[in-house]
RNA sequence: GCGCUCGUAGCUCAAUUGGAUAGAGCAUCUGACUACGGAUCAGAAGGUUAGGGGUUCGAAUCCUCUCGAGCGCGCCA
């Protein structure tokens, strides 16, 4: 199924075999074969440094090694035309591009497949991502962490891990009972008592919407009522308020999760106490000031952590020890936090947190998803908390619309600050590269109508015969080859921007292609049905590539 | 003050994780069949990769220092 692949694999395997054969080192001591697809057209199809590499192993010079490689490799086999040795010692292979026929009909067998692999063998991955607090509305920051991460999981699955999408709720502790003091003051605002938000209260016009529909549904039936009981009710009702509303606002970001674990879940369970104690048993725990300590720093952190605070109760460090136990022990290989930039200082806490549990750290890997600075009318909007005044993710997708917002962070790498501009994206203009995707999918689906109409059909077959006779063709060919490949290697290295900048590669080669070159020709039906193929396959592996990253591939628009 | 993440074309970002002449989009300039959809294509111009020093066959990438930006440094979450 993935021709290209199959083909560098059998490239790698005859170059390490002509290496051994040519006597430069055993296959013990041979560093893993690099075939790069050089920026340079002119350096060929591929390339290896590997001649480069063995310098130091053969002592030999590297061009010379690259020679006795040369002399050693089957070129048929590996659909290699030509061979160069260039620069320092490059291996330059030039190929025939034969073998590239076979791509076409493979990916209209696969269809919605196309671009599976299994470099994951099915390992359990578990990304926990966005975790806002249920306090506030999901701002721009949430929805840059929730299409990197949505990405990144569709990415892993797609390329064979077992993937687990969660999102913890922290409905325990402190900000939940401000939560509920900032509800109560709007409810009695709402009925015309003024009463101040508490110190550190939210101030969204969320919640200001909360105190309206208590006062409208209930009336004035909490103003008597005992404040324990009154803050109890509002406790509970924010919450479902809150949480409904950030399920409503990811599933309409296409964002959806697993499992939605429940930070007072883990106190009902008693597995808050059960981390404890298996912190405690380890040698982890001590008690000081009439706090209790875990000693962190006997695993790197810049200093021990308080769990247990004087007055009894847990800080956040407890539950989310627990929460991680609680991950490693439903069997995940592997857990990828997307966190905000705000919170890589927790990250050596964290990863402490893992080994005193008695696990590898490395098991936990946390990837960083930097700040987004908003510019709006060319002036950069600061965020404020005091007023609740941020851009809410609900708002950029109304305003935006979810294409051009998901597409818009999918395309960058999440380790980089970034720049919105707000007005950049409101404005539907090709300055906005998701159209230039999305109409390469609009004109294959074009075409194929318009064929459909005429009664031609593709032929897959056909197209084993028919398609390597242009530039554009084998270019086209060669990126249609490459997805599977491009989603492993994202997958891999958690880099979900990759499957954008492919699928702008992808529809770049489609108009290349599209202005060079005619698909519909009555004058011979045997090439328009073998290109008919061609694009159909283009349309099957954008919509795949699309889908990766969230992005809707429109047939018309 | 200490730590983390960064600094790449006028702007927004890439760069196959140490590879060959650092690439795209937008903006600027020059062209394209009265069109299988021009939201496209072909081309031009634009760079001391913040700056200095180091490591090696080879550095935007690794080490070090300086400058600048963001974020952390709570018995808050």
């Amino acid at each position: 199924m993935n021709i290209v692949g199959q083909i560098k694999e059998k490239m790698k395997e005859e170059i390490r075999q002509a290496a051994v054969r040519a006597g430069l080192a055993s296959a013990d001591e041979l560093p893993e074969v690099l075939l790069e697809v050089p920026r340079d057209k002119a350096h060929g199809d591929y390339s290896t440094n590997i001649a480069m590499q063995l310098a130091r192993i053969a002592k030999k010079p590297p061009r010379a090694i690259a020679e006795a490689i040369v002399g050693q490799l089957d070129r048929e086999r590996i659909s290699v035309e030509r061979i160069e040795i260039a620069g320092p010692g490059f291996i330059n292979f030039y190929m025939d591009n034969r073998y590239l026929t076979a791509v076409v009909p493979a990916i209209l067998q696969a269809g919605q497949a196309y671009g599976e692999s299994n470099v994951g063998n099915g390992e359990k991955v578990q990304v926990e991502f966005v975790s806002a607090n249920p306090t506030g509305d999901l701002h721009l920051g949430h929805a840059r962490g929730a299409a990197v991460g949505d990405s990144l999981c569709n990415i892993l699955a797609k390329a064979g891990f077992d993937v687990t999408r969660e999102y913890y709720i922290n409905d325990a502790g402190k900000q939940i009972y401000n939560l509920a003091k900032s509800v109560e003051a709007r409810y009695f605002q709402a009925l015309g008592t003024d009463m101040p938000l508490p110190e550190d209260g939210y101030y969204g016009d969320d919640i200001v919407e909360i105190g309206k529909k208590l006062a409208e549904e209930y009336g004035d039936r909490f103003v008597e009522m005992e404040e324990e009981e009154r803050l109890a009710f509002f406790r509970d009702y924010g919450l479902r308020y809150e949480l409904e509303k950030i399920k409503k606002d990811l599933a309409d970001f296409r964002v959806p999760f697993d499992v939605w674990y429940s930070e007072t879940s883990l106190y009902e369970s008693g597995k808050i106490d059960e981390a404890l104690s298996t912190l405690r048993e380890r040698g982890y725990i001590y008690e000081q000031d009439g706090a209790t300590w875990f000693r962190s720093t006997a695993f790197g952190d810049d200093k021990d952590r308080v769990l247990i605070k004087q007055d009894g109760t847990y800080t956040y460090l407890l539950p989310d020890i627990a929460y991680h136990q609680d991950k490693l022990r439903r069997g995940f290989k592997k857990l990828i936090n997307i966190w905000g930039a705000d919170h890589h200082g927790y990250i050596p806490r964290m990863k402490a947190a893992i080994a005193a549990l008695g696990y590898d750290p490395e098991a936990l890997e946390v990837e960083i998803i930097q700040m987004v600075n908003l510019y709006q009318n060319g002036e950069r909007v600061k965020m404020s908390k005091r007023t609740g005044k941020a851009v809410t993710m609900r708002e950029l997708m109304e305003e935006v619309g979810v294409d051009a917002v998901r597409y818009f962070f999918a395309m960058r790498s999440g380790d980089t600050h970034l720049d919105f501009d707000m007005d950049l994206a409101v404005s539907q203009s090709n300055e906005n590269p998701v159209y230039y995707v999305q109409y390469a999918h609009a004109r294959v689906s074009s075409i194929l109508r318009q064929a459909e109409e005429q009664h031609i059909s593709y032929d897959g077959d056909l197209a084993l015969h028919h398609l390597v006779e242009t530039e554009k063709e084998i270019e086209l060919l060669k990126v249609l080859g490459d997805f599977p490949d491009v989603v492993a290697e994202a997958a891999l290295k958690r880099m979900p921007h990759r499957v954008t900048a492919y699928a702008f590669d992808l529809a770049s080669a489609l108009h290349s292609f599209y202005n060079a070159e005619k698909v519909l020709d009555l004058d011979n039906i045997e090439k328009t049905k073998a290109r008919l193929a061609l694009v159909k396959a283009v349309q099957i592996t954008l919509q795949n590539a699309l889908a990766l990253i969230g992005v809707s591939a429109p047939e018309q628009m």
